[in-house]
DNA sequence: GCCGGTCCGTGCGGCAGCGCACACCCCCAT
DNA sequence: ATGGGGGTGTGCGCTGCCGCACGGACCGGC
């Protein structure tokens, strides 16, 4: 069940390329809040999330903080490494806990030398990982906390096994760099429009075609370009 | 004077690197408003400017922009190319008259596939790009217009030989994704504080220390990022 | 079963930015 | 030189979000 072929990224590789890797594939904990890695320091590992979400943070000097992408299992944290910076301004936070499997950055950066399919794969998905920044600012710029929201959770269940996710509002307020109030009447209405429960922490989805058709096209926007990019690994 | 050294990134190869490249190079002029690659549609060639600038904007639905990055003759335009995608959902559009030496994708693809210091080069230029967009993102969630226009100020003529900017108020506003009242009045408070001046789509800068102190944070971390990424091609 | 802390609901004043409308003015082309 | 059009200044009402404050409700732990 819990295996690397749980990552799409690790799915999307060949027989071959998998079992070179294999041993050097170590499975990880991922428990919530976690920091996978910190801004400016040196990553030490990348890091294919199986169960686990991930949330790239950027936070300003006066503590205010907005996600810029999320990072579930059909993508990988740490592309500073192959990327040659080995470093990035981003802080990585585990959103959801689960579990991953992690490679050292010294064979990843082997690897990646080789210019094989894993390079192929990494690149593409970094596209994929840049077109979900973008939108994410341009959305910043021009759409409102509910259909933020909106966006928000698509991503979130895209990357659960159940349409449920553990998550108070006081941080999704933070990732999204809301106010807490804003997220809980966003929240509200929701509700009354029979979308999603919640209690404490807890936010079920009930109906994800209305949630699509509240989101803003943003979602949708990264969902196509993704799927044109990793179109094996993104089978589901 | 106008030659391919004069754009950062060609001016860090070896040139040894350079040499096998120029026979391929090709330079062209960047005309106010030429739409360098629309969004979705394959990228045929990889722009290297040396003195114009170029915008990467998202257009929305509904024909509300805002620009993601901005890239001057520190970089390259179409890096979906190395990326592996062919396009990318953005489009890139001349913000400031000049030229540039261009190279076809097919050239680009497999120089790059080589692995060498071009590859490398290029990777770091993208993890650079890609820290722009964040901060962007980041930016458009939390900081003020007058904040923004001064990031926007800084960064163009950071690309610029003088500190001169040949831009309307309506199309910076469209880069930014505000009104263009708002620019007007930002714009307005930065000429009365002796910053600046400008008469109908002339912009100078008149006092560049003041102006980065009354700049968000995002132009700075920005900047060092970038030169920590690119330390050759900053040199400037 | 109670207690405490975390999480959520709500209200209020304030304001930045929006959309719209319109006046003015600079500049250039005829 | 003159008319026209693009660029800029300004005002007005509106709304979405902010910051703050506080009350209440839920839930887990003892």
């Amino acid at each position: 069940m819990d295996e690397p072929k749980r990552n799409l990224l690790l799915a999307a590789l060949a027989p071959a390329e998998l079992k070179r890797m294999r041993q050097h594939l170590e499975r990880v904990d991922m428990p919530l809040g976690k920091v996978v890695y910190e801004a400016g320091r040196l990553v030490e590992h990348v890091y294919f999330p199986t169960t686990g979400i991930v949330s790239l943070l950027y936070v300003l000097e006066n503590g205010a903080t907005a996600e810029i992408a999320v990072v579930g299992n059909e993508g990988v944290v740490g592309i500073s490494i192959f990327m040659g910076g080995e470093s990035t301004p981003s802080r990585a936070v585990v959103q959801s806990a689960g579990s991953a499997y992690r490679l050292s950055s010294q064979w990843v950066r082997d690897e990646f030398a080789r210019g094989g399919p894993m390079q192929h794969l990494m690149l593409r998905y970094t596209q994929s990982l840049i077109t979900q920044m973008a939108q994410t600012a341009i959305c910043n710029r021009h759409h409102s906390v509910d259909q933020q929201l909106c966006r928000w959770l698509l991503l979130s269940i895209d990357r659960l096994p159940d349409p449920e996710i553990l998550m108070t509002q006081e941080l999704i307020a933070n990732m999204l760099g809301v106010r807490r109030e804003g997220v809980t009447e966003a929240a509200g209405k929701l509700q009354n429009a029979g979308v999603i429960t919640y209690r404490r922490g807890h936010i079920k989805v009930l109906d994800r075609k209305q949630l699509e058709s509240m989101s803003c096209e943003c979602y949708e926007v990264v969902r196509v370009e993704t799927a044109r990019l990793l179109p094996r690994a993104l089978s589901r």
